[in-house]
DNA sequence: ACTCTTTAGTTGAAGCAACAACCAATTAGG
DNA sequence: CCTAATTGGTTGTTGCTTCAACTAAAGAGT
């Protein structure tokens, strides 16, 4: 088959997109570090708990909302626990579940993150775009996880399309 | 100092963007991996190499490209040297410096590759969207490196604002 | 010439992430 | 029921990235 090789304009929008995805996960990683002594993980991890019912969710689902692995997330997990940001209990309704859920102390944790982290994403994404652009980032994300994440697991607590 | 909250309309599009640097990567990788036996940054080091005069590159200048830290790209090499892909020779200019260049192996390893990267490209992102949308990617990318890499280290190869 | 600093790159140890193997609990089939 | 298959998590190796120390060459100052 004949490969269909990418138009110039085309190039020149996969060359900037390749290089914001390789550059974001450093600038967000260093700042968290930085202030909070958090992986950017770590943060969306302990973010996801702040935001769901009861500040408890199972670990599949929090592994499927920060597309980690089930054992990534159990090693990560274990750290988090060690440093009383969460605890694990094993579920009632299903015994082979286990439930992680935020302590105050991990609730505290983000309150004091949050916005440091914010700033930031303000200053390296936000901030760095018009209203229109803002707009248009938007479609065409929705447009690619189409393609990357048909299911929507990782955007699953935000309604798609809004 | 009060913190400036992202709007909801900012929200949605930074948790797409999110979204997708996050998924993004695996979708490469995994691509590349299954059909060529390369990760993707083995891959754009090798394609950085393919394109430059003489198809060699200092280390320090094919770090920058590829956004590595010296000791990750000399690490790289030397697996990639021990698969006969490149080559590393000490610099006649400069005794300190050494340049990476690309074999014939290498070279046939990069035009195999590419028709499946691109194709993959194609399938998770240029496809996916509009034309207007594919500029108006180029131009949320220019606005963001200015802020993640004002310096346009990355994309040294490609001029800026084409 | 002789030191001091900077630059270029390599090396070795330590920390995460992925993969695989495993155990426990639930569900389905006979 | 009793077995088989599936689901939910945790626990050990393997490989890559990072960090810190080191070698060596080039340049700067005296």
């Amino acid at each position: 088959m004949d490969t269909r090789w990418l138009t110039p304009v085309e190039r020149a929008a996969w060359v900037r997109l390749v290089a914001v995805v390789e550059l974001l996960p450093g600038a967000l990683d260093a700042q968290l570090r930085e202030d909070s002594g958090l992986t950017h993980f770590e943060y969306f991890a302990l973010a996801m708990l702040s935001e769901a019912p009861d500040r408890t969710l199972r670990m599949t689902a929090l592994a499927q909302l920060s597309n980690a692995t089930l054992p990534r997330l159990s090693h990560v997990a274990k750290r988090l626990e060690a440093r009383g940001l969460l605890v694990r209990e094993p579920c009632a309704e299903d015994r082979r579940a286990t439930n992680a859920r935020l302590t105050d102390e991990g609730w505290a944790k983000v309150v004091e993150a949050a916005p440091g982290h914010v700033a930031n994403v303000r200053r390296h994404v936000v901030d760095a775009l018009t209203g229109d652009q803002v707009r248009q980032l938007h479609e065409i994300g929705d447009a690619l996880l189409s393609a990357l994440d048909p299911d929507g697991r990782m955007t699953g607590l935000y309604e798609p399309g809004t």
